[in-house]
RNA sequence: GGGGGCAUGGCGGAAGUGGUAGACGCAGCGGACUUAAAAUCCGCAGACGGCAACGUUGUGGGGGUUCAAGUCCCCCUGCCCCCA
């Protein structure tokens, strides 16, 4: 009896395979012929987000990139020509931080520990096409990141702004709002972001919103939480902006005019006054001579504010009066124009119509300065509102407001914002959330933004001939003081590409999830030198057909990159508009972590000496257990090279995809590892029992009939076989449907389990075709999860044929088994007896019995005679194939 | 505050359109094999009562619809996520 060793086994094949190039893309001319059978094969995109080098695999990308090379393995096996690419997210600041902690060159500490990854992710024995490889930061793919950005620039779409931005102090750069948490923290460094004004370069994201918006219904393949994350994170409102002109106190006009914006134009005769952002441009020539001191300390304290602390609900609300008026252009009223911290520039028109009665802020604003409070709607079918404890927000019914009285809201939005329009004092508008997108990095280590600043002739873009725009050598890094690329003289001075004069390279680098927004358009075509790829080809291959990836990149990287696409569609460089078909945001994988309450430290594991009474090590203090995302500092984490090297990576994947569903959180157990392994052993010994009966599967190998059903058909098959038959074929069925649509793989697994434990129950009973077929399809159906495991149990029972190569005869090669129906026939089902809707027994009846024989059979049960004592039933209802209640 | 999600044994988790709750696994208990242990194999196992056959109860809490509710409806509680 020979054992399962994996260690023995998984190098091995891992060379085999890629010897025999199982894993390299269909792509050529040939690939795209039909398959004799007069069809051309379809293709699948199975895509997990790549990683950004580390240098360290860990359990999160496990989970990530075995999940997708589930979906690539089972798609191969059901026919499908499938791309399973992976590459490198390569650049960004932890290898510019080396640099300048440890001199290291940024690209040399990067493709190191691209290397180091590369042969980890081996380990895993994932089937990836390793040809089409790539790194964001080797200049043969930032070339065409670079050739994208002047295509954004020549539609317009990349510009140039002064803007008020958000600077990381950290990292000493700036990022854009989507790189900014709700707490105004970096969502990198964790520093709190300030505000500073900087010219900056953008993309015009805001030009697609509602593209963006409009599109999210189309994909049904993602999960509604994240659709519904991007639409709230576009944020479109209907509304209208009013224009307030601006007067003296006796009502003449200046020519001066505010315009606001505003979702609720049918409150517009309960403004009481108007606010301004502080940065807002106006405010200095409307101070008047007596406020200037109040409002120029005013704003020293608002810029040093976070958005979040200006415009929370719950925070104070604080301003000052400019000391001028403007006139509602509604109702003609005088109203004083304050300037508050609740209102951001960068938002609407950066100004707005104070209306306390329906908008809360403005109601708080308005009682801490006393400011009148003037109620214009009132709750549909009722009397006045007291609104002693806020302002009225909802729709409702105008009053005070004219010849709009009696309107509802909605149709006062509508009559308000018409009168305005006929009126010149404003005009309905539709108004956005999302702003422009931020591009510009003040690093070294990202993509050279492609363009030469010319003192006569302006930014000129680097003609496309003379990409890429190499980073020049690191030098050295001091981490402080404006962009890095400045102080490389030699690199930032060039003549001018279209007068010849002297000029400078732009020193900006671009943000790396500009890289990331068109990697998935590269694999199709990876080493085109002529294009960012061929057009035929990437409508070939995408879109992708199954994403796999983190939550966390619900708004960042999923936008940016439907972005990208629908910019790159208009530019006819391709022909779809959404990137990702499908789209599985996988759970964390958690470990177990041990917290000293007292004193709020983290114990490692291995310092715990009993996990039942978990005690600090020092102390003895009771620990606090939990499980929670892995990470260093809580040292909660499990390394993957020493899983493998200790259980294989079958057992690995197996546990990874059996503990919880992928959507879920998953909490690593190493008692629950050993479980695994402990299955994949017996199916080993399971084999090996039917080797040595002398069990071979090789005359059965026939790729056109995959089933081995039609010998065993004809045959008188005994009970034992008819249930292993009923066993295999219902594995067939179930693992099946757990690999389409929502993939459900801890379920699958646990139908392997079932299989096995029926084969270890009744193999020695059946025939050898009986135990043959199911030996076969239990080792089809095993090999997309342990390919390694299935591949070696394929040889050792004669699956492979010795005059086939391995690209012909792996297993990894043959087709998906099919279901026989008639296995899954029984002559008698189990029928429920309920009395009253309670369960009180069962009974085996014939299979295709009718119901009104059911209902014969039930009553003349023992059940129905104990429990309804002789009464016959006022009620009886038959569901047949599954039970009859009686209701006495 | 608004929007969305979740709640099932000691634990992770299963339960097409309402139809035997707890599949599968982990941990646990009992037994076989062994000088012993490990490994392996067989068995038990929601809770309560009973020697049992069985009965009662049970999917966060409370109500409802139904012959029948983990599943549908209403209210409540707790946790998580997103947006403010």
């Amino acid at each position: 009896m020979s054992r399962y060793q994996p260690q023995a086994i998984e190098g091995s094949w891992q060379q085999l395979w890629q010897a025999a190039e199982l894993d390299a893309t269909p792509d050529g001319a040939s690939d795209l012929e039909t398959d004799g059978a007069g069809t051309s094969p379809e293709s699948f995109y199975a895509l997990s987000m790549f990683p950004y080098p580390s240098g360290n695999l860990h359990m999160g990308h496990v989970r990530n990139y075995v999940i997708t090379d589930v979906v690539a393995r089972v798609q191969r096996m059901r026919g499908k020509q499938v791309l399973h690419p992976m590459g490198w997210d390569a650049f960004g600041l932890p290898a510019e931080n080396a640099a300048i902690e440890r001199g290291v060159d940024p690209g040399v500490w990067t493709d190191r520990n691209i290397a180091a990854m590369r042969d980890q992710l081996r380990q895993l024995g994932l089937s990836i096409d390793w040809d089409r490889e790539l790194a964001t930061c080797h200049s043969d793919y930032y070339r065409w990141t670079q050739w994208l950005f002047l295509q954004f620039l020549d539609a317009g779409l990349a510009y140039q702004k002064e803007a008020t931005v958000n600077w990381d102090p950290v990292d000493q750069t700036v990022l854009a709002n989507e790189q900014v948490d709700s707490e105004g923290r970096s969502w990198r460094s964790g520093a709190l972001v300030q505000k500073r004004q900087l010219r900056q370069w953008f993309l015009r994201i805001t030009a697609y919103a509602d593209q963006l918006l409009d599109d999210l219904p189309k994909l049904t393949g993602w999960p509604e939480r994240v659709r519904t994350m991007q639409a709230n994170w576009i944020g479109r409102s209907k509304g209208a902006e009013l224009h307030f002109s601006v007067v003296d106190a006796s009502g003449e006009s200046s020519g001066e005019r505010i315009t606001v914006f505003t979702t609720r134009p049918d409150t517009i005769y309960g403004a009481s006054y108007v606010v301004l952002a502080p940065e807002h441009p106006l405010v200095a020539q409307l101070t008047s001579n007596d406020h200037q001191l109040q409002v120029e300390a005013f704003c020293d304290i608002v810029s040093s504010q976070s958005e979040q602390e200006r415009t929370a609900e719950d925070k104070p609300k604080r301003g000052v009066p400019l000391g001028s008026l403007v006139r509602n252009p509604a109702s003609g009223e005088l109203l004083p124009i304050w300037i508050a911290d609740y209102v951001l520039s960068e938002y609407g028109t950066g100004a707005v119509m104070g209306v306390p009665a329906h908008d809360q802020r403005d109601f708080i604003f308005a009682r801490q300065y006393e400011l009148p409070v003037k109620q214009v709607i009132i709750p549909e079918g009722s009397d006045e509102h007291a609104y002693e404890g806020g302002a009225w927000t909802e729709a409702g019914v105008l009053i005070h407001s004219a010849e709009f009285n009696g309107l509802k809201s909605g149709e006062a939005k509508l009559a308000i914002t018409q009168a305005a329009e006929r009126g010149g004092w404003g005009q309905g508008r539709v108004q956005y959330r999302l702003r422009d997108w931020l591009i510009s990095r003040q690093r070294y280590w990202g993509c050279p933004i492609p363009v030469i600043h010319c003192p006569s002739c302006g930014v000129v873009p680097v003609p496309t001939a003379q990409l890429p725009v190499e980073l020049p050598n690191a030098g050295a890094f001091s981490g402080k003081g404006g962009s890095p690329l400045a102080q490389q003289q030699q690199w930032l001075n060039v003549a001018c590409p279209a007068c010849g004069e002297p000029a400078q390279r732009e020193t900006d680098t671009m943000d790396t999830f500009m890289c990331s927004s068109w990697y998935y358009l590269r694999y199709s075509d990876p080493h085109n030198t002529e294009l960012p790829f061929d057009r035929q080809k990437v409508d070939r291959w995408l879109p992708v057909d199954q994403y796999v990836g983190g939550i966390e990149h619900a708004i960042l990287h999923l936008l940016y990159s439907r972005f990208f696409t629908k910019v790159l569609r208009d530019r006819g460089l391709l022909s779809f508009d959404e990137p990702f078909t499908r789209l599985l945001t996988q759970g964390m994988v958690q470990g177990i972590t041990y917290k000293n309450p007292a004193t709020g430290k983290y114990i490692a594991p291995s310092d715990v000496k009993d996990a039942d009474d978990p005690r600090d090590p020092v102390s003895g203090e009771i620990l606090e257990t939990f499980y929670e995302k892995m990470s260093k500092s809580k040292y909660n984490g499990v390394d993957p090279s020493q899983v493998i090297d200790r259980y294989g990576a079958d057992t690995a994947r197996m546990f990874i995809l059996f503990k919880a569903p992928p959507e879920k959180d998953l909490e690593w157990d190493d008692a629950d590892v050993e479980g695994q392994f402990r299955f994949l052993q017996r199916i080993w010994r399971l084999v090996d029992a039917a080797i040595a009966r002398g069990l071979n599967l090789n005359n059965l190998v026939d790729p056109k009939a995959p089933v081995d059903s039609q010998a065993i058909r004809a045959a008188e098959l005994s009970p034992s076989e008819r249930q292993l038959r009923r066993a295999v074929h219902t594995a067939i069925q179930e693992v099946s449907e757990d690999l389409s649509g929502d993939y459900q793989f801890n379920t699958a697994v646990s139908e392997l389990m079932k299989l096995s434990n029926a084969m270890v129950e009744t193999m020695a009973d059946v025939s050898a075709p009986v135990a043959t077929e199911a030996l076969h399809i239990l080792l089809l159906l095993l090999a997309p999860f342990a390919p390694h495991l299935a591949e070696e149990l394929w040889l050792k029972l004669g699956g492979r044929r010795a005059d086939q190569p391995l690209s012909q005869s792996s297993i990894h090669r043959q087709r998906w088994p099919q279901l026989d129906p008639a296995a899954l026939v029984r002559d008698t089902i189990p029928l429920v007896i309920q009395v009253k809707g309670k369960v009180r027994g069962n009974l085996e009846v014939p299979a295709d019995a009718d119901a009104a024989t059911l209902e014969q059979l039930a009553l003349a049960s023992e059940v129905a005679i104990k429990w309804l004592e002789g009464k016959p039933p006022s009620r009886v209802i038959v569901v047949p194939g599954k039970l009859v209640n009686l209701v006495p």
